[in-house]
Parts: structure tokens; sequence; C-alpha cells
DNA sequence: AAGTAACCACACCGGTCGGTATACTGTCAG
DNA sequence: CTGACAGTATACCGACCGGTGTGGTTACTT
């Protein structure tokens, strides 16, 4: 069993070695600390390259921040075909099952939950150029969940995949907001019984 | 039946006419327009209000915010008393559902999601003063899920309040990042499906 | 009458922000 | 040989940031 939604294939542009050290840096700072408060100075400074190469890469803050959640979103994907390879799930529910159980290990060592949502929330414009790598990683597990619900022959996917996706989203922000160390754990236990309750079509 | 765990009664400290408009013109700008984006003097000018003054009230940008959380909280709490007098529900299962009935009301009208989650995250630091109030808020819903639980005689009640504050947290933040306009009702089914399938201690 | 709290107007502070300009160096392909 | 490209170093820009200082005006209290 593998992933049924096709996601953005077009390979991430190839980068100049300071280009891949800036944007190796930017990651780790806009993750650990945030967007808004990292400055550029300090991105270039740990990224050991001048600003002058910084905007001759990448145009912008903006733009940077763009490439940060573009890579973080394919690193995520690639982290998620190696946990399918794993846990060989063998059904689609197992499939959903091993989205959850990846959920654990890919909040483990961090504390500041899920980048994404952090940083929906930080860039708040709807017309920032990073806005669409947002909600398309949102809504790609999201049509994730619902494919395997319908290739299990589930009943309403739909308003499975909705469930789902609060579970899931719901165990990035509580553990992140409310100190719920365990929330991937309670989450993966709250999937398994919804799907184990959920009706055939 | 009513609400169980108390919160924070200590009366908020009584305000000043321009203190009381700071307040007012901080918190729609802060939740509107997020926290760091939002400066002083943009705060002064929409109270029609001195930046003198803004200092002589809350002393720093910080504790006008830990203001504006406090009264958030404070106005979220009445809204639930509000919501459970009109709903008048008779059970501890019926308080629940009444809680994830009154989310949807609650997000009614807003694109911007929970104000402490938004906090959360743009505020980063551990220790800011605002801190304990985001975690309170979060901390006191779960609490107060476990103890309706516990009065319904429902088993394990601490899982079951975990999974219900994933699903709460999940709605607040699909709804916001994810665009799903529907995220509280379908919380709210889940919830209500959840507590029916539960066992009994 | 004196004091005090609550305000106003306004000017100012050092620091940081994202972003640009100028000028120079190394490397490699046509 | 000669561009073009990737990179360095450094200086600079206006705008804005949170925060302070000075001085003056009401209005209510003691």
């Amino acid at each position: 069993m593998r992933l049924l939604v096709d996601r953005d294939v077009s390979a991430a542009a190839p980068l100049t070695p300071a280009g891949e050290r800036i944007l190796t840096a930017a990651s780790t700072l806009f993750y650990e600390r945030g967007i808004r408060v990292v400055g550029v100075d300090a991105i270039a400074a740990a990224a050991e390259v001048t600003k002058k190469t910084l905007y001759d890469r990448f145009g912008s803050k903006d733009r940077l921040i763009a490439a940060y959640l573009d890579r973080r979103n394919r690193v995520w994907h690639a982290f998620l075909d190696e946990q399918l390879a794993e846990r060989q799930p063998r059904t689609p529910e197992e499939v959903i099952l091993a989205l959850f159980a990846a959920l654990t290990d890919w909040l483990a060592g961090s504390r500041n939950g899920c980048g994404f949502i952090n940083a929906s929330v930080e860039l708040a414009a709807p017309d920032h150029p990073a806005m669409p790598v947002i909600v398309g990683q949102k809504q790609w597990i999201r049509s994730e969940f619902e494919a395997q619900a319908t290739l299990a022959g589930l009943a309403d996917p739909g308003e499975l995949a909705d469930r789902l996706l609060l579970l899931h989203e719901g165990a990035l922000v509580s553990f992140r907001v409310a100190a719920m160390d365990r929330a991937p754990e309670v989450a993966a236990r709250a999937a398994a019984d919804l799907l184990a309750g959920w009706p055939r079509a």
C-alpha cells in the first residue's frame, strides 16, 4: 500500500552552494525562533554569506520564506515515504494509521509544533506568496485521508477525512500550545477507534 | 447543569477611560492583524491617546499583550456562560456538546481562529508574561471536559478529555489554516459520536 | 489652597528592519 | 581572451520599532 494523492513533483530548483547554505540556515532559524523575529542579517550571518548574495539568490525575505516552506513540505513528504516503507501498511486503513504514527516521530525532538501552522499565523496576509504552500499542505493530507477512505470502501469519505484532519491538526497544535506531550499518541488512538467504528459504504 | 471547573475569578483591574480605550483598540488590532505587526504607535493612534498615556497605564507592550489575552479569556468565559444559559444542557454530556456548539458561534464572523493559539505562536518565548494565560485557557477547557466526563460516570475521563481537546483545537486551527469553514460543526458531530460510543466506568 | 491622578502635545532616543549601491575577486565556458 | 556568473566586503538608506523625557492642562479630593 502506498500514498494515493499526487503531490507537486516539479523538481526543486537547484541551488548554488551559497544559496543552499542560506536556505538551510533560514529553515533552522525560521522554525526554531519564528519567521518575523529572525532578520535577514541573522540568516546571512548564520550562512556565512553576504546579504547581497542572499538577495541575489532569493530576491526578498518573503520569497525566502516561501522557499523555506516549500522545502519543508518536500522534506515532510520524503519523511512520510520513509515511514510508509518501514511500516508496510497492507490496507488503506493501515496507511491512515501509519500517517498518524508518523506524527509522533515527526514531532520528536522539537517543541515548536507544525511549521506550516506557525507560518500561517505569523504571515497572516492571505496573499502572501507562501500561503498556497501552507494551505496546500493541509489540503493534501485531507485529500489523502479521503482517497484512502474511498479505497477502503468506507461510507462518507469526506466526513471521515474531515474528522481525521481535526485529530491530526489538533495533535500538532495541542502538542505545542497546550504542552500536551502525548498529543500524537492520543490522536493515533483516536484515529484507530474512529476507523474501527466507521460504517462501510 | 453548569460548568464545574473554577476559573480565576479575581476581578479584572478597573481601568481609566483612556486605559479602557487603549485595551479595546489593542484587542481588536492584535486579534485582527497580529501581535507583532501592530506597533504601540498604531494602538495609541487608534485609541486616540498619547503613547505616554499608554505607557503610564500598561508599562510595556508585553504587559499590554498580557492584558489583552486576560480580557479575551474573560470575554470567552462570559460567552460560554451565556451559551450554557441558552442551551440548558441537562446532563454532563450535554454540557460538553454545548461547549462544542458554542465554538461555531464563537468563530462566526472572524477568519482568524483562536487568539490564544495565534498569540502562542507569535510570542514563542515560554517565559513571556502572557504565556500562563494561554496555557491556562487550554488546560481549563481540558479539565472541564474531564470533570464533566467524571460526573457522567464515563470510563477513563483523562483519555476522553484529551481526545475532546484534540477535536476542539483541531477545529480552531483547521478553520483558520486549512480554510475549513465547517470545522466547528464537524468537531461537534465528532464529539457527539465519541461520547455516544464511549464506555461507562 | 494644595495635592494628585489622568490625561494632552511633542520631541527625542538607540536600535533594528528589509533592501540597495558600489566596487572588487575568483572561476569557468565559449 | 573575454564575458558571465557567483561570490566577497562595506557602506548606506528611509522607515519603523519599543520606550522615555519634558512640560502643561484639566478635574476631583483632602
